[in-house]
DNA sequence: CCTTAAGTGGAAACTAGTTGTCATTATGCG
DNA sequence: CGCATAATGACAACTAGTTTCCACTTAAGG
């Protein structure tokens, strides 16, 4: 099963396996956490990028906050707009270009969603120390780190 | 911008947004890494799904071992079979269900894409220990061991 | 046997994201 | 001012997955 030289590469490759497998473990439990408030996972993370960012953005700004396409963002922002989450108001500095905020709708909707989260997070991690969570995101944050670097080439290791 | 009590939660709900950041990260990295090798890292999942299992399997054997629907991975394979990766051959139990067994290009695919991420996975480690490493894993399955359960009720806790 | 339930492939409609193109709207520089 | 360039929204086509339905095979029970 494990055909990899280096030890360390062997078991990032089971951490990028894990995460893969996480991910869409998250998003399902998700979809099903939020369900109730007429939400989907895609839509609650729309929401938060706009309710943490503590004030309106454009369709490019949310779309880097959740680090997706613009174009990804705006999808979703067009759907929200029907449904009553967002609202345009006007850009001052782009006509072209509105901001988004969150309706009263988008703004309950958002805190009910955390509510959800956070009893939903408490039954997750009580077999697990407020040190090793530390540690794991750190390490996850470093990898992410470095995934920005290029491929290396052969003759540079 | 931390507003949930629990700091454990806290960190947890930075732990998922840091695996979706990853995992958005990591499939565009696969794509480009194996792009030369006329794969994608769907394809390269598949590929490796069979190549691990050490014999041919039936589309729903491969759904289960990459964690999607049967659906899913069927898309895939009758797209692969078409770029010669797989050939399908007779399943003596279940005569509407073939096996897929790799070609001679699939079995070249996936060593040179074994091949390719090895370097690939050296470089991002250097900073990490192997504990460290494996700590994370670790952690990472325990999480995504308690994601089975159900959500836990308000009186649950 | 026959019937029923489970497993399977195929196809369609859907979600959520991507890339690419086009027209329009800023922005900055000469 | 005017013009090249960047930013933006709209739209279409695509990838990769899901759900849902239908039809056919297989397995198991009476």
């Amino acid at each position: 099963m494990n055909i990899q030289p280096n030890p360390k590469a062997a078991i990032l490759t089971e951490i990028m396996l894990a995460v893969f497998r996480m991910q869409g473990r998250l998003l399902k439990k998700g979809d099903e956490l939020v369900k109730p408030l007429n939400l989907t996972s895609a839509k609650w993370q729309v929401i938060g990028a706009v309710a943490l960012a503590g004030k309106p953005l454009s369709a490019p700004q949310i779309a880097e906050a959740m680090g997706i396409t613009r174009q990804g963002a705006q999808k979703q922002l067009n759907k929200m707009e029907k449904e009553g989450f967002f609202e345009r108001c006007p850009n001052p500095y782009h006509q072209n270009s509105p901001l988004y905020t969150l309706t009263d709708l988008g703004i309950r909707s958002f805190s009910d969603a955390m509510a959800l989260e956070t009893v939903w997070a408490d039954g997750l991690v009580t077999d697990l120390s407020l040190q090793r969570l530390h540690e794991t995101l750190q390490t996850l944050n470093v990898i992410h780190e470095q995934l920005d670097s290029p491929v290396p080439k052969k003759g540079d290791r």
